[in-house]
DNA sequence: ACCTGAACACCGTTCAAGT
DNA sequence: ACCTGAACACCGTTCAAGT
């Protein structure tokens, strides 16, 4: 697509280094992390960590990231620029529920990112672009700013939340929840469906819709 | 209340020894653990900070408690515990907002502990006390066992996602955000907005109504 | 039983060199 | 400009002693 001798040029030589010699560059360094953080959980991404999946030493990547903080929030704000904004011209339920649809299965696909975008800012520019998309989006249905806003955060909080909650509990703990059915008398069937709600997001997505259109509905 | 001079004997014993000389127990563990939390931030509370906050050597606590990790269950569930139960006889509604009012509450006076829940399994003993009790409570409202799960699980989604985001942005960042507004442009009022989170709970109120209202008026 | 002391295998990051 | 190497001040935790 970028095309001719030099493209190809560049994409070797960019391959080539991401792979074996030093040679890195942010959206490299970014890539590797959450790589890590996938594989291994987010408490096992450290610096060197990092260092050893880039093949550098310890200290290579700090001359292209300030440090480990800079480093979680270049991820998060990557990963966010990763969802198709929303389309101002289409249906603003439909396109808010896809958005933060598409939002939650990026938080179930890599439970690390969910858990790092606890306690951060999210003040990226891919986030800022993202939410001024969905504010837009909010206020062509027909809503003043600061409700639109109010639409917007609140969702997010769900979103993000009902993300970490579902991640906390993997298939080990499902696996676990069956056992203690039977000490734990009439929570059986409540403990049964809590953990279940790792592999079923239609309680999300159900409860993102009410939410939703109890805004829209104005 | 406990009275008699064994009472008073116990008391004694216990404020001494907690101040003092060894003799530690896991309550007083867990208080100093999240007076450090809050103190300096869940960053900084480690096995070691927590040793001197106690006054004693780095592996004492380790003989009342495994681990870090349990530590932070211990620390999450006790708060957990602090939290009234919903009265299963009051209007459902009202209890149910009650009670998620009262944690997003407790979430914004100890920011720590949000982020403390974040990625963790939530499965102490009074956090399964509270979710059994605030269950019934939407259960009397008529709802069928599976439909009053997915609202506890959506609130209590809702309400973390929500704390978390709130106290992500303290005072020193909406006072950065005022500094943004000029180059921002039409973003303005919409970062503005997001940074009053922070002081302004009832975005949190009103959107916890609207989802508790969409699944009771069933 | 409960606490200490020393040790191990890690962290993030600084700083002075190398090329 | 970009990377290395050595070092510093930390971590969580094990393990062998002390009382």
């Amino acid at each position: 697509m970028v095309g001719g001798p030099q493209g190809v040029e560049q994409t070797i030589c960019k391959e080539f280094r991401m792979a074996r010699v030093a040679g890195l560059d942010v959206a490299g360094i970014v890539a590797a992390a959450l790589a890590v953080a996938d594989r291994e959980g987010l408490d096992k991404l450290t610096m060197r960590r990092l260092s050893t999946e880039l093949e550098v030493t310890p200290m290579a990547a700090y001359h292209h990231v300030s440090g480990k903080e800079e480093l979680l929030d270049l991820v998060i704000d990557e990963s966010i620029g990763q969802l198709s904004l929303a389309d101002p011209d289409g249906d603003p339920l439909t396109e808010l529920a896809a958005w933060f649809d598409a939002l939650h299965d990026m938080l179930m696909d890599h439970p690390a990112l969910a858990q790092a975008m606890a306690g951060r800012r999210l003040e990226g520019p891919q986030a800022v672009r993202a939410a001024r998309s969905i504010t837009a989006c909010a206020q062509t249905a027909g809503l003043e700013v600061d409700l639109a806003i109010e639409l917007v955060v609140n969702a997010f909080g769900f979103t993000l939340g009902s993300g970490l909650y579902a991640t906390s509990r993997d298939a080990v703990q499902a696996q676990k929840g069956d056992r203690d059915l039977a000490g734990l008398g009439a929570d059986g069937p409540m403990l049964a469906t809590l953990a279940s709600a790792r592999t079923d997001p239609s309680q999300f997505r159900n409860g993102l819709k009410r939410l939703l259109q109890s805004y829209l509905k104005e």
